[in-house]
This record gives C-alpha cells, sequence and structure tokens, in this order.
RNA sequence: GCCCUCAUCGUCUAGGGGACCAGGACGUAGCCCUUUCAAGGCUAAGACCGGGGUUCGAAUCCCCGUGAGGGCACCA
C-alpha cells in the first residue's frame, strides 16, 4: 500500500510556521515512502474564509519548495480537493449515518447552545453538548420536522467504554468515550464541519497516515468511532508536537502576536521569513530540527539528506519553542554555503525593495566576504550602505577621526595621498593588485610598519563606515572612478 | 470542573537499564586569528522537575505528586 498523506489547512490567512512544520513533516514522509503529499483546503466554515488566502498558502509552500502530488493548481484523480466544492458528499454521508441510526438530528439553535455553555462556565463546569436531542421522543421529533426547524446533524458517540488511540509517536492513548461529544456533523448551513469532512475526504481520498498537531488529539477518538460507524479502516495516527510561544506559554498563534524574552516581535508567518531575508532551505533545516533530529549530531543539512533518515518514531512528542537564535546561525550558514553569484542574485529583490541601485559587478565583488557577515538577506543593507549613498555620513568623518595611533594625522594625509595615486592608476583595477599596492602603501605610512592602521583609515575613507566588507573588496565594488571621489574628499578635511 | 498530552543545560536536542561524574548545537564568556565587522579554531560555565518503587544497577521501566501545554464550538 503506497503511503498518502494530507496537509489540510483552512484558508483564513497566511501559512503558519506550525502549520509549515506540520506540511514539512508530512511531506517528508511521503517522500521518504515514495507516497504522496496531498493539499487539501478546509474551507468548510465560510465566515473564517478569507480571500486570496489559498493563493498565498499554494506560494508560502511553494517558496518552501513543498510540492504536492495531488491538490489545488495540479489536480488529482481524488478531487476536488477544496472542500467546499465537496459539499453534496458531506451531505450524502451524513444521512447515511442518519439512516444507520449512527446520528441525530438536533434542533437546538446556536444561541441556545451558547446559553447552555455559558450557564456551564459560571458553574465552573465544561461538559460540552447536553445531548438533550437525541433523547426526543418520536412525537417530539416529529412535531420539530412539522414546524420545519432548522437543524444540524450530531453523531451519536458512544457513551460507555473507552477508545483507544494508537499513536506512532505517543504509543496507545486510551479515552473514556463518556468524553466524547455528540460532535455536529453537519452544520444548519448544510456545510460539514472539520469532523465529518475531514473523516469523510480521508477515507475517499485514500489517507493512510494522519499527520498533525498535538491540539487534535482530543478529537482522535471521535474520529475513530466515525471511522467505525462508517464501517471504513481508520489511518494510522501520529501527533506532532505542539509549537510553543517562545516564552513557553500558550501555543504560537499567528493571530496574538508573539514577543521573545526581549520583547522582540516574534515572526510566525512564513511569508514574514521570506521578507525578512530567511532562505527556505535554512527555514526547512531548521523547522526539522524542531521536534526531530537527523542524527549523527549534524544541525545543519539539506533536506533532502534528511528524508531517507525521517522516521515518525523519532519524532520527540514534547511540546516545544521555535529556537530564534538557531535560525539566524542556520540561515548564516546557508548563506555561508552559496556562491558568490548565488548570493548576488538571492539580494538583488532586497536591494530593489529599498529602492538601492547596486550593480551586478559591484554586488558580486563583494559578495564573497558578505556571505560569511550575513545572518540574513537583508544584513547587506548596513554592510553596502556605502555602495548607493555618496554623500551619507561624510559629516561625521574628521581628520582627526581619519588618524590612529600608529598613523598620526600628517602621516593619515600622507598615505591617502599616495592611495590616490597608486589608486588613479593601478592597472588592471582588481583585488589582487589594489591589494598589493595598498598593503606596501600602508606598510611604509604607518609607525610599527603593518598595513593594519592604514587599512582602517582608508576604510573610513572610502566606504565612510566603520563596519563595511574588506575594504579592498569595497574599493573595487566602488570602481576607480568613486573611489577616487571619496579620497579626494577625505583628503580635503586636512584642508578646512 | 472533566479528559488528554508532555517533562534532559537559558533554548533546540542525543540518549530506549550498565558504553553517561549525560553527548551535540544555538546562545553566553574568554583566548587565538585578524584591515572593521564577521567567519573560523580552541576553552569555559551550564541539565536528567520532586518523591517513592522495580533492579545487582535507572536520565532510561512503574506509581504518586508537581509543573507546563492542549481539548471540552453549528472553528479548523
Amino acid at each position: 500500500m503506497t503511503v498518502r498523506v494530507r496537509f489540510a489547512p483552512s484558508p483564513t490567512g497566511y501559512l503558519h510556521i506550525g502549520g509549515a512544520r506540520t506540511a514539512l513533516y508530512n511531506w517528508m514522509f511521503a517522500r521518504k515512502h515514495g507516497g504522496q503529499f496531498i493539499l487539501r483546503i478546509e474551507d468548510t466554515d465560510q465566515k473564517r474564509a478569507v480571500k486570496g488566502a489559498v493563493q498565498a498558502l499554494m506560494d508560502a509552500l511553494r517558496w518552501l519548495g513543498l510540492d504536492w502530488d495531488e491538490g489545488p493548481g495540479v489536480g488529482g484523480p481524488y478531487g476536488p480537493y477544496i472542500q467546499s466544492e465537496r459539499a453534496e458528499l458531506y451531505r450524502q454521508w451524513a444521512g447515511w449515518l442518519l439512516d444507520h441510526d449512527h446520528a441525530y438530528k438536533c434542533y437546538c439553535t446556536a444561541d441556545e447552545l451558547k446559553a447552555r455553555r455559558a450557564a456551564q462556565k459560571a458553574a465552573r463546569s465544561d461538559q460540552g453538548y447536553d445531548r438533550r436531542c437525541r433523547y426526543l421522543t418520536p412525537e417530539e421529533r416529529a412535531a420539530r420536522e412539522r414546524d420545519g426547524l432548522p437543524y444540524t446533524i450530531r453523531f451519536k458517540a458512544p457513551i460507555e467504554g473507552v477508545t483507544v488511540i494508537h499513536d506512532v509517536i505517543r504509543g496507545e492513548i486510551t479515552v473514556p468515550n463518556s468524553q466524547i461529544a455528540d460532535a455536529v456533523l453537519l452544520k444548519s448551513d448544510g456545510l460539514p464541519t472539520y469532523h465529518l469532512a475531514n473523516v469523510v475526504d480521508d477515507h475517499f481520498m485514500g489517507i493512510t497516515h494522519i499527520l498533525r498537531a498535538d491540539e487534535w488529539i482530543n478529537s482522535a477518538p471521535l474520529h475513530i468511532n466515525l471511522y467505525a460507524a462508517f464501517g471504513w479502516e481508520n489511518p494510522v495516527y501520529a501527533h506532532l508536537p505542539l509549537v510553543l510561544n517562545p516564552s513557553g506559554r500558550g501555543k504560537l498563534s499567528k493571530r496574538a502576536q508573539a514577543f521573545d524574552d526581549h520583547g522582540h516581535q516574534v515572526l510566525v508567518k512564513v511569508e514574514e521569513f521570506r521578507d525578512a531575508g530567511y532562505l527556505p532551505q535554512a527555514v526547512n533545516n531548521f523547522l526539522a530540527n524542531v521536534g526531530w533530529s537527523f542524527g549523527d549530531d549534524r544541525e545543519k543539512f539539506p533536506i533532502e539528506e534528511a528524508i531517507p533518515r525521517f522516521r515518525l518514531e523519532d519524532i520527540n512528542p514534547a511540546p516545544t519553542r521555535l529556537p530564534y537564535d538557531k535560525l539566524d546561525w542556520l540561515n548564516g550558514q546557508w548563506i555561508q554555503d552559496m556562491e558568490p553569484l548565488e548570493l548576488a542574485q538571492a539580494l538583488k529583490p532586497f536591494l530593489d525593495r529599498q529602492g538601492h541601485e547596486v550593480g551586478a559587478e559591484a554586488l558580486l565583488a563583494v559578495a564573497p566576504s558578505l556571505r560569511v557577515r550575513l545572518k540574513k538577506l537583508t544584513d547587506a543593507d548596513d554592510f553596502l550602505r556605502f555602495l548607493w549613498d555618496d554623500e551619507g555620513n561624510t559629516g561625521v568623518i574628521t581628520a582627526e577621526r581619519l588618524a590612529h595611533n600608529k598613523l598620526p594625522s600628517d602621516a593619515a594625509l600622507r598615505s591617502l595621498q599616495a592611495a590616490r595615486d597608486f589608486i588613479a592608476t593601478v592597472q588592471p583595477f582588481d583585488l589582487d593588485t589594489l591589494a598589493a599596492g595598498l598593503t606596501t602603501i600602508g606598510e611604509a605610512h604607518t609607525t610599527n610598519g603593518k598595513a593594519g592602521p592604514f587599512l582602517g583609515v582608508l576604510r573610513l575613507a572610502v566606504t565612510r563606515q566603520d563596519v563595511s566588507p574588506p575594504v579592498f573588496e569595497s574599493i573595487v565594488a566602488l570602481g576607480r572612478e568613486r573611489a577616487l571621489g571619496r579620497l579626494d574628499s577625505a583628503i580635503a578635511l586636512w584642508h578646512k
């Protein structure tokens, strides 16, 4: 039997990082077993549907590289993959349940239910629906039908005994059936609830394994009994550990914004990670390390290498926070492994977005040294400011600041003039030639015979930044003319 | 209130009865390297929630506490 798993988000906004983790684990599991990964949209609650959300979900999944074999955009033999387009099927099977005495019509109104729930809450108990419509006499039922009252269809859940969930990650979980609610299966608007839709779809779509978050454990007994009522075989269950807020309190939510220990807001939507300059490979790598580990003490790995080692049994059941610090480190590692050209190309859209014009050659010149410096693609902004900001910081540079204890003011001036003359004429104007010539100039002007102090002064003069890429690369990126301009204005500071 | 889940350094984790005075990673601190910032190398501090069992032996198994989390919708 081939493995078939699904990721079934509801289109209420964007892809949540916790959802991405669930999707990733499903995807890895499918790929490992040569099975299918299915995307299904659970939009049976029209009140919560958000326009454009399906597209956003797909974009985020694609950005992460989690390709689905069946689902919106790609089709498949078990479609449609959007639940609102399958309404008739759910109605049909709810009817079947009714006919076979596994369900009943409930005429309680939403308001009545709400009031009873409030009363339960006031009594500091919360048992859920009291099953009153389950025990309506035939006469009472007939009367309500005659009145044409709207109704929902509820599951006739078992009351006695226990239900056992066989969870691959947690082992056997036994739940008293008294805990299983007579859940609403079909709402009064004729659409199914999650419970019905998910069971019907999973069955007809041939889903073999359900990997979903821990928060679903409590409804698993209901689902198991629904499968039993239908006479269908249950899939294998694996409940993934919950992703918590950075504080460790509560699950990470995209609605309530999350903050870390320093009070900084934390990223939650996948698109936020993308916009913040994280690489999809790094995000996958990061997610794979949360609740699962590669083994061999290896933290950084391409997801493709994780696939053959991935086993549900190895997933750590404990709820977890996301180690955002580690994501920064991992992302830096991934950036470090990029080819300079690749990095330059990745950087371009980020610079464009900020309206910074940087030539391809300049970017390429500086890419090798940027590789080991960036944690996020957005960090490039600070390092490269000197490339687009000709006037910026001019004011903060003075002749005094351009001196150094190993390179006093007059020597600093002379060294910069020498550098100017050298840069004006050097051929070829490339990294190695510049490095050799400027190092010699530096050694000749400092009191300790080392180029270091001079290079610091040169950096300040040319980039007007205390922190910049290495100075030779910076000069190459700037180009001969602009570098000379910077030196000229630095030298002019001595004549003020 | 009822039910369910979980519990190893600050954080993410390895650990499946002796190989553990508990390993790795991030973060933190120090040193080295060094043209800034990084990266890299080395070093350091840092954990088995508590109590009972079982066993010759427990981080590992069982029980009870405690703590944290989840669920108890005509939301998923």
